[in-house]
DNA sequence: GATCCACAGGAAATAGTGGCTT
DNA sequence: AAGCCACTATTTCCTGTGGATC
């Protein structure tokens, strides 16, 4: 067995390139910062804070954004006696209506242990629940939604929140939010009273050009690289596959992360662009597995109905193919097949994560139109990520066994 | 241009879970 | 314990659609 020793080549300290490593500053969003500061500014007058709407894809740099301006905003603010500002973050990650936004922001201002269950009460109540809490915490509170498109168009708690002094449900907190949206049709789903209230101040985060990655990039590599660590070629090349790929920083870091993590575990004495090919590679092939990770058992079965087809050679498959092999598999598995109709769900939910390919194809009189399906990532991929679910292992359909009799041909 | 098929996908009803208040 | 409430996954029912053929 390798043993573990510290005479590391390539890293220096590698947690510089983690996702929850904050920067000390923001590079490239000069612009952008100067908008949010002066949209801040009343805070500091301690006037009713203007509503803030960030929107820009992931990884352009909006929550870092946030955290470093209101961070300044706090220290600032504690000069002056009269000035009490609160900030309150909620991810609104799996929250995918206003009540559920409302229930989750009440518990992270309730003091711990105080909290209240997520679901039950009506929403009257809730709301009035949180104009209480509101109240009890006082002076200006900002309220940062971030990835506040999960909502969808239940938009009740972005109407309510900024109108609350003006409706008098609360009287001595000035309450603020801050909106943080990854989705830029989100702001037109809103509905006309929303858009007025919550928009005083828009701001939007451009992606990154391949430019500003390298400058952020350079910046990280610095901290956590050895000197030398990296050929001349890596961070160019990451910068660039992030650039045309989603113009996110993230995405970038995690790149240029994973290509280190690789050369190490090679013992490579240095950081190459192959090594970075090798890490795209492997990142693409975790994205794609935590996504089928996450679908439910029927999803499991419908995308082993489809590798099963695809091994024997019969894709691409319509909808009507597909059923009665995953029947068949469900029944092995002794499970109740779904209907038709909600299969057709699962179909379009793995075709919209691009683990399925759909093309719709119409052979017009007589023959009708419909969907063909075939699978869009390796066989081997979906069979090591389908045998690596236990629920599905447990279910013994015996895909490997099929995977490898391909293999043979 | 009308027709017609095989389906896609919308809408509403239902089942089931967890948790509230009285 | 009974009666609500929110929410998710599913079933049931049904209307809409594209394009080769008539």
């Amino acid at each position: 067995m390798k043993s573990f020793d510290r005479a590391d080549t390539i890293f220096r300290n590698e947690d510089v390139l983690r996702e929850d490593w904050r920067p000390d500053a923001i590079i490239g969003r000069d612009d952008e910062m100067t908008k949010y500061h002066d949209a801040l500014q009343p805070v500091i007058r301690g006037a009713q804070p203007l509503n803030i709407f960030l929107y820009g894809k992931t990884g352009v740099g909006k929550t870092v954004a946030t955290e470093l301006i209101l961070d300044q905003l706090q220290d600032d603010a504690a000069d002056y006696d009269d000035l009490d500002v609160t900030v309150e973050y909620l991810r609104c990650n799996s929250l995918n209506s206003s009540y559920q936004v409302v229930a989750h922001l009440i518990n992270s201002l309730k003091p711990d242990g105080e909290e209240i269950a997520t679901t039950g009460y009506d929403q009257q109540t809730l709301f009035n629940i949180l104009w209480d809490e509101l109240d009890r915490i006082g002076g200006t509170v900002l309220i940062v939604l971030d990835e506040i498109d999960n909502i969808g168009t239940d938009d009740d708690i972005l109407y309510e929140l900024p109108r609350a002094r003006a409706n008098g449900y609360v009287t001595a907190a000035k309450p603020g939010v801050i909106g943080i949206s990854n989705d830029f049709k989100f702001r037109d789903r809103l509905s006309p009273k929303v858009k007025d209230s919550l928009c005083d101040e828009e701001i939007e985060f451009p992606p990154y050009g391949a430019d500003q990655l390298i400058e952020i990039l350079e910046d990280r590599a610095g901290q956590a690289f050895q000197d030398d660590a990296l050929d001349d070629g890596v961070v160019p090349l990451c910068a660039g596959i992030a650039a045309r790929d989603s113009g996110s920083a993230r995405q970038a870091l995690r790149l240029l992360y994973q290509a280190g993590t690789v050369a190490a575990n090679q013992d490579a004495p240095q950081v190459t662009e192959a090594h970075v090919r090798e890490a795209e590679d492997q990142l693409q092939r975790e994205e794609i597995a935590d996504k089928i990770r996450d679908l439910t058992t029927h999803a499991h079965l419908i995308l082993a109905a489809v590798v099963k087809h695809h091994v024997q050679g019969g894709t691409p498959l319509r909808t009507r193919e597909i059923y009665p092999a995953y029947q068949e598999l469900a029944h092995e598995a002794g499970i109740d097949p779904l209907v038709l109709r909600r299969m057709r769900d699962h179909l379009s939910e793995l075709a919209l994560y691009s683990v399925l390919d759909r093309r719709k194809r119409n052979d017009g009189y007589n023959k009708g139109s419909y969907h063909e399906f075939s699978l869009a990532i390796p066989v081997e991929t979906a069979v090591d990520v389908l045998e690596s679910i236990t629920r599905v292992r447990e279910l013994e359909i015996g895909l490997r066994g099929l995977a490898e009799r391909n293999d043979a041909l």
